[in-house]
DNA sequence: TTGACTTCCGAAAGCGCTTTCGGTAACGTG
DNA sequence: CACGTTACCGAAAGCGCTTTCGGAAGTCAA
């Protein structure tokens, strides 16, 4: 007595148990390929749940099964500033691993007043979520703390200043400026400056850090107001490198090293305001690779990294987490890939 | 006989029922706001539940109440070009104004090779979702022609070319670029040149159609070659930037007006690699207003859209939809802010 | 004190799915 | 032909919550 299709009653297993005269039991295990089920039978409701365009509501399956399959993910506190480009990036590789194993991204902000840990912890508590990823990661991170604790599966883009006892993913920030200080001082840069980012953000912490190890021991110097922190975004960083180049010629310094390609431009329009030349009286180096360093003049040599890439990683890694029962943490150093271009070149006076 | 909480067992309703000596019916609608609940009750659970900690598991209240109360949202197929910073902000807004409201933003990508309609579907069938967010929207928008047929509750952000029947929330393109017309007009500009995007995206066609409408009604002249369109991202500006400084110079425009901010960088820099000088020689501006604008020397003449704002308010227009009844489709139009800033001035060789 | 209301809460039936358990029919073996 | 076996499916009990319905107290007037 299959009754056609009501097309504005929903579709439930239940309609489409009825449907092909089976039982709602038999339904649920041949879509779930469960073994005890006749290939033939298998067929027929698969063939049925296409026609009938029978979908298992995922409320009831979750709640069934007691799983979520459903990742936590919070778009950091920056409404003061605009929301960097290498995040979109992130979010969006992040979206896609997970799109691709059928597992959901919520994504949440933090409203003005409200806190952060609370909004995640709300996600919990209601079970919308099971799992997160973090990103902009700060040195002293009260989100990873909560997640230590919570037991629930995590993966941080990034690291804190304490990060052993979890899975992260990160770029090696140190290193890389390292390479970046290295690569200054063989084209035979001495007097080199650095605009650091907020040193409360681990990734900017990090490559202050290189920064001044590798200077330390190359021989490099750093002169009096030689290391800016706090530039977060263009225009500050404009006016600090005016503050650079106002230094007295002799201790004025011959490269910029930036915190992010975002800074170095800033930089860099300072530079050309100030009548000199980027890549001739001063080389500048940035660090994200973001395209517009291919646009500007002269080109920015920058430290790039892959933020699509790092978010699909990290969506790996949250599902491999979120999958297998737990295990030790992986933890995953990226190297950034240094891309020398027109904006730097040895100092003014050295021999080609 | 009410046993202290163990920890491990998850915090369910029938567990505070028994902890508070009441039936999980009277927990529900004391929570829940229901009226026939005794104010001393109402307290009791209320307490009760702060203190066990209890959270409505949300896969079962949803089950139980047919709601959904989570908004989905597709980042748009763009993993060639990086994503626009535009698009983050966006992003931003809308999940702020949703978690004011306790509702859940659900982000997804398409993966290379799957079809933006399937992946809505999906969202859609398996009731993951109850509503819609649509940006970048193109003036054939398979997916809002999915959405219109769907029933289900949607915003756009931005317009195809039939917008009618649906709400959306749109700046005004059109009307932008002819008072960035009127605006170059004004100072002298005759021929002004246009980069423009990828037509098939609406926004771009209607910032075309604005400086062709305007051009003609103002008698602005539109020489050979001065309407270029495709140009998607700075270095692909840059180039076509040159292409208009390769025209002779009687015919070369003395003012250029760009789809986007970040077109408008590359064409900048084109114009001080020719030796030129931004501002004087030539006029630029953008669109957008992206940071960066005013870092950059001359700072970027531009008009400037709010996107966090425009977020928020596709925010509270889909949560409008989807507590509403359905009723006639809200359509909202935002002017952007002309920005004048140093890269536009009087042609070279008019009087001050 | 009784009846008619209120007020407040418990009982129970779902929501749509999963999964365990058991039973029937078909199969093979001696 | 009787006896295990195996293959396959139905029945039913949940998952954790909401919501309707009805009933037991409590309230008030007569």
């Amino acid at each position: 007595m299959s009754r056609p299709p009501k097309r504005n009653e929903p579709m439930t297993i239940a309609r489409l148990a009825q449907h092909l005269g089976l039982s709602e039991g038999t339904i649920s295990r041949a879509l779930n390929n469960y073994p005890d089920i006749a290939q033939k039978t298998r067929k027929r409701v698969q063939e049925g749940a296409r026609e009938l365009g029978y979908r298992p509501s995922s409320s009831a399956r979750r709640l069934a099964r007691g799983i979520i399959e459903t990742i936590g993910f919070v778009l950091p506190t920056c409404r003061t500033q605009h929301s960097d480009p290498f995040l979109a990036e992130i979010l969006n590789g992040l979206a896609t691993e997970l799109a691709l194993h059928d597992w959901d991204l919520l994504v949440t902000s933090v409203p003005d007043g409200h806190d952060e840990v609370d909004v995640i912890d709300r996600l919990v508590g209601s079970g919308k979520v099971g799992g997160f990823v973090v990103a902009r990661t700060q040195r002293e991170d009260a989100r990873v703390d909560y997640l230590r604790k919570s037991g629930l599966p995590f993966v941080v883009q990034g690291r804190t200043n304490q990060p052993d006892d979890y899975s992260w993913l990160d770029i090696d920030n140190e290193q890389a400026f390292i390479e970046a200080v290295t690569y200054l001082r063989g084209l035979g840069h001495v007097k080199i400056a650095c605009l650091g980012g907020d040193p409360t953000m681990n990734f900017a912490w990090q490559r202050r850090s290189g920064y001044m190890r590798a200077m330390k021991e190359q021989d490099g110097h750093i002169g009096v107001g030689y290391l800016i922190d706090g530039i977060t975004d263009e225009l500050v960083a404009f006016r600090a490198a005016q503050r650079l180049l106002a230094i007295t010629k002799n201790d004025r310094p011959t490269a910029i090293l930036c915190v992010t390609d975002a800074v170095a431009i800033g930089a860099m329009q300072a530079v050309t305001r100030a009548g000199l030349t980027v890549g001739e009286d001063i080389s500048i180096m940035g660090f994200d690779g973001l395209p517009i360093g291919r646009a500007v003049q002269p080109a920015l040599t920058t430290l790039q990294q892959d933020s699509y890439e790092i978010g699909r990683e990290a969506g790996r890694m949250i599902l491999d987490l979120s999958t297998t029962s737990p295990s030790a943490p992986t933890q995953k150093l990226w190297q950034a890939k240094l891309m020398p271009r027109a904006s730097v070149n040895p100092p003014a006076g050295s021999p080609a």
